[in-house]
RNA sequence: CGCGGGGUAGAGUAACGGUAGCUCGUCAGGCUCAUAACCUGAAGAUUGCCGGUUCGAUUCCGGCCCCCGCAACCA
């Protein structure tokens, strides 16, 4: 079987999930998904990140050990993924793993090895009133927003940096070769251009004595590593890397298997992460002498409605798991795959989700399966009989190009034309039920009735059978129904 | 002249050189197998503004206005 790799970024864990990790994990979970049923193996890996100042802070303001407090914020974001339909193998990887921990610092002295890791002194800004350092964006007319009255003090303190700048000209040449690296094309151009505006080398340590939570730098004890080469690491820890290549330890779930026969990650991020995956990420795989990803997915912000952006302080921010409580999972990945732009900004609201689950999961999938089902079982007309099928859409002259349009969507990870395929054959098996009105004829031309009850019973497989990755609990369910010939016991989604 | 994205019917969006499509909502008709669901039809858009290229522009070019994100260590 061939091998696919595909991950999420991995939250920080200084909040709790919010809709936009759910939002990534779902989108990975059907990709993964469908991946497996085209008969690809496929590793999927999630996680948190978990060192850092601010959770270092965080968990002081608790009363708790940093260790305390990862531990349970972590278990959090895994005991969520169950609860979206998130495929059980799922690996979860934690950046206070030790196994991560370890191949962090192996690959800061690989990248170190290679002479891409130097010393100099940094600027720090600093509000003494956060006593936490500040980036120019956080600062409002030079000042920490939060400590209007303090002046920022600049700290200077010696940090290691990686030799990010050294990369322009192989970022440059990796974008031309590889036009799919990003997508969509739009954020390629983006990164292309950050790029070619020159590049600056960052800073990769922090003092231990100012940040002590941290993964140690090696051969130095006054250092711990800054975000990058810790969180970024995670992708090839996960799945074993340096042990088979480093120990020549050959481990199922290897390094070799997942990155390079694979032919690479697939990776979904935010937009607000292309630069750190699709240019600092890739330089520091350059640095290590390992191929880079195969595609970095660059996912839209969801939105509160008008476009705003969603925040708690608006009163606009729609907790996930409160959705998913009171939809089910199957609900909340539908929404994610047809109702938001698959690349771009798109506007989440509780009315909006009410008004999409109505309109095509209750009046459209769900009807159809009762109406459908309703007319096979009422007059003894099961598509299977034993094992045979007496109706296959899949190889209709419909079926096979609605295999092609569905094919299409997920190659370029566009779920929602996918599965805008999926609901135009709802749509086309509704109306065949209007024009032909099999409830009708059955009772003065059985044999053409059945006919046309054992093509609807086939297009309804062929929609269910299509909708595993999005929708896997109802596509089994109607699976079910299907091969055992019945009527649902209640209505798959009750009108809301 | 910092970078990128966007401005299309009441709302959300698609098309990206050839009569502006889809979903929701609204209105009218039909159907009764179905979850007051479904089907058909209608109304509703001078595609932000101005100019240019073209036989023809929402689609290409130039200018302007407005919105959003980013602006380097914010996951």
């Amino acid at each position: 079987m061939k091998p696919f790799y595909i991950t999420t970024t991995i939250p920080y864990v200084n909040a709790e999930a919010h809709i936009g990790h759910a939002l990534e994990f779902v989108r990975a979970d059907i990709i993964a998904r469908s991946k497996r049923l085209s008969g690809y193996e496929v590793f999927f890996n999630t996680g948190t990140d978990e060192h850092g100042i601010k959770v270092f802070k965080i968990a002081e303001q608790l009363g708790l050990e940093p260790q305390v407090y990862v531990d349970q914020i972590s278990i959090k974001f895994r005991e969520i993924m169950p609860l979206l339909g998130i495929s059980d193998d799922v690996n979860f990887i934690r950046t206070t793993d030790a196994h991560h921990i370890k191949a962090a610092q192996e690959f800061w002295n690989i990248v170190k090895k290679n002479g891409y890791i130097y010393k100099k002194d940094y600027s720090i800004k600093y509000c003494i009133g956060c006593e936490l350092e500040k980036t120019d964006s956080e600062l409002v007319d030079g000042h920490c927003p939060l400590h209007p009255n303090q002046d920022i003090e600049i700290v200077k303190e010696e940090n290691y940096f990686f030799k990010f700048s050294a990369f322009q000209r192989q970022l440059l040449e990796l974008y031309s070769s590889h036009p799919k690296l990003v997508i969509p094309g739009s954020r390629l151009n983006e990164i292309r251009a950050f790029v070619e505006r020159g590049l600056e080398d960052f800073s990769i340590s922090r003092l231990k004595s100012k940040m002590p939570w941290g993964v140690h730098v090696p051969d130095d004890d006054q250092h711990v590593m800054y975000v990058w080469f810790d969180a970024l690491v995670n992708y090839i820890s996960a799945i074993g890397w340096p042990d088979d290549v480093i120990q020549e330890k050959e481990a199922p779930g290897s390094f070799k298997k997942w990155w390079i026969e694979s032919g690479g990650v697939v990776q979904y991020c935010g937009k607000d992460n292309l630069r750190q995956q699709s240019a600092m990420w890739q330089a520091m795989l350059m640095a290590a002498g390992l191929t880079q990803s195969q595609t970095i997915i660059i996912d839209g912000f969801v939105t509160g409605e008008g476009g705003i952006k969603m925040s708690k302080s608006l009163g606009n921010a729609v907790d996930p798991l409160e959705i998913v409580r009171e939809y089910g999972a199957d609900v909340f990945r539908y929404y994610v795959a047809r109702e938001l732009s698959p690349f771009e900004d798109s506007p989440f609201t509780v009315d909006k989700f009410k008004e999409a689950y109505n309109a095509h999961l209750a009046n459209g999938l769900g009807n159809l399966v009762s109406r459908v089902m309703k007319m096979a079982t009422a007059n003894g007309i099961a598509l299977y009989e034993g094992d045979k099928s007496r109706s296959d859409f899949s190889s209709t002259d419909e079926g096979v190009a609605a295999i092609k349009g569905y094919g299409e969507g997920f190659n370029g990870f566009d779920l929602q034309s996918a599965s805008n395929v999926i609901w135009s054959l709802i749509s086309k098996a509704d109306s065949i039920i209007q024009e032909r009105q099999p409830f009708k004829k059955i009772k003065t031309d059985r044999a053409e009735a059945e006919r046309d009850i054992l093509e609807l019973l086939g297009r309804l497989e062929f929609i269910a059978k299509s909708l595993l990755p999005i929708m896997p609990e109802t596509a089994r369910k109607i699976i079910e129904l299907i091969r055992k010939n019945e009527m649902p016991a209640s209505p798959l989604f009750a009108r809301k």
